[in-house]
RNA sequence: GCUGGAAUCGUCUAGUGGCAAUGACAAGAGACUGUAAAUCUCUCGCCUUCGGGCUUCGUAGGUUCGAGUCCUACUUCCAGCA
């Protein structure tokens, strides 16, 4: 089959008027020259950085409307091109993700890299930060991973099928998404430092290919969207900052920050990647957005961040407020809003912890899939409103203030020094 | 009044002689971080030094090595007939 026969959406053709590569400035950088605020453009617009990108895998956040998105102050989607394999000829049609989903703003594809872990290794198993996984036995896996790339098992038809960096980039390519992942191996906290230094360097020979199909694609057919290189390395600091080095000094748009991390190292990791990445190419930590991950993550440098957690906690009834997450089971008949001081459309709309509680308890279908939109509306407000926070204090010089009430509000003092002292 | 049938952990339910006794719901606790996730795990008679101990299937007796299960009476409920 000709890769390249399928069809690519409007904006990635040449004769397209939004033709327009991502740029990025930084307006300012924290004392330590790693944190910074920043805009990224795109061709379907702007994210002003520090941002969070609502993850919409197949090409919507679960049970929310395009018009609940806007709504949250969210900026960028992100959408996963493993999921979106068979649908990208079909989204190239209607014009590409932007278009299709109907979010026409601006949009990122993850290459699929997740997944060789979620269905390989970590099958079945949660992508903790407390605590090491074991791995999936290989026989009891759906993803074998080779250089060539991953021969995967669907997990639903059951059928065979096989994607590398080269698929990956057709794939991403055809969904059309402004900015792409290049194709890279995940490993688990459960994969040693020789395992780690295999994966590293085959997920820099995919980042060459990744980078060598992108190229290819786009000289033959006038196609300019972004591609970012994503690191891996693992928790050790020769692995991270040579990495760094080598996926630095190629041709990517941007970078993504990979890898299982253990909640201690997530800093100091972040800091070693970004301490050898070109300062002016924007940085996204792939896959974390817990409060205190927004910071650390922030503080060490990474512009963008997505995560499944606000909206699939919602779902689990583990609402974000000011003074923590709390299990909305336990808040029978509550007259209390989820947050007080919140600004979300849920709690804007007096919904409170009780009323929600009975939708999300209800065999009504209908009525739970409300509680999962309203819930989730919550989450992502009270996530987003952190990044939005984030970037007025560090403007008013007022950042370490506002993250020190934020996150004492949150986990409470001693957890906040707890925590502290662990990271050194 | 007669004749059948039924009564099991908050609720519904499995169990017709052999290990406190099935499953679901509810309840309680926890997990969740580039979405195999409207999901998953644990607890759910009482006590426990986690070895086990104790008390339980409407009530009271009985048969039996052994009864939620069989028998008798009673209580309550349901159905049919009066």
């Amino acid at each position: 089959m000709e890769k390249n026969q399928q069809p690519l959406p409007e904006q990635a053709r040449p004769e397209s008027e939004n033709l327009s590569p991502l740029s990025f400035t930084v307006e300012k950088s924290l004392k330590n020259g790693l944190g910074r605020i920043g805009t990224i453009k795109t061709a379907h617009g702007e994210i002003k950085t520090p941002a969070f990108m609502a993850v919409g895998t197949t090409g919507s956040v679960r049970f929310l409307e395009m018009s609940d998105l806007k709504n949250t102050g969210a900026e960028a989607m992100l959408s996963n091109g493993y999921h979106l394999r068979k649908k990208s000829p079909e989204i190239a049609e209607a014009g590409g993700l932007a278009k299709y989903s109907g979010w026409n703003g601006p949009t990122l594809t993850d290459s699929g890299g997740f997944q060789v872990m979620s269905l390989g290794s970590g099958l079945g198993k949660v992508v903790s930060m407390d605590r090491k996984i074991e791995k999936t036995k290989k026989k009891d896996r759906l993803a074998l991973v080779s250089d060539r790339g991953v021969d995967f098992t669907d997990p639903f038809s059951g059928e065979r099928e096989f994607i590398g960096p080269e698929e990956s980039m057709q794939i991403q390519t055809r969904i059309g998404a402004d900015i792409h992942m290049a194709f890279d191996e995940l490993t688990s906290l459960a994969d040693d430092y020789d395992y780690n230094v295999r994966a590293m360097f085959r997920t820099e020979r995919w980042a060459e290919r990744s980078l060598a199909e992108h190229k290819k694609i786009r000289d033959s057919l006038g196609y300019r969207q972004n591609l970012y290189g994503v690191l891996q390395g693992g928790r050790w600091e020769d692995l991270r900052r040579r990495t760094a080095r080598v996926l630095g000094a190629m041709n990517f748009d941007g970078f993504g920050l990979g890898g299982a991390f253990l909640k201690e190292d997530l800093g100091k990791i972040l800091r070693w990647c970004n301490e050898e990445l070109p300062f002016e190419k924007p940085r996204h930590l792939l896959g974390l957005s817990r409060p205190d991950d927004i910071f650390v993550g922030f503080e060490n440098g990474a512009d963008t961040l997505d995560c499944v957690a606000p909206t699939r906690e919602a779902r689990h009834g583990r609402i974000y407020t000011k003074h923590g997450e709390i299990y909305l089971r336990k808040f029978k008949d509550s007259p209390a809003l989820l947050d007080e001081d919140c600004d979300c459309e849920t709690c804007r709309s007096g919904w409170t912890r009780g009323k929600l509680r009975t939708l999300w308890k209800s065999p009504n279908l209908a009525e739970k899939a409300l509680y999962y939109k309203l819930a989730s509306i919550h989450n992502l407000r009270f996530t987003i409103r952190i990044f939005e926070n984030i970037q007025k204090s560090v403007k008013t010089h007022s950042y370490d203030t506002y993250k020190k009430d934020f996150l004492e509000n949150y986990y409470g003092k001693d957890e906040v020094i707890r925590r502290k002292l662990l990271e050194k």
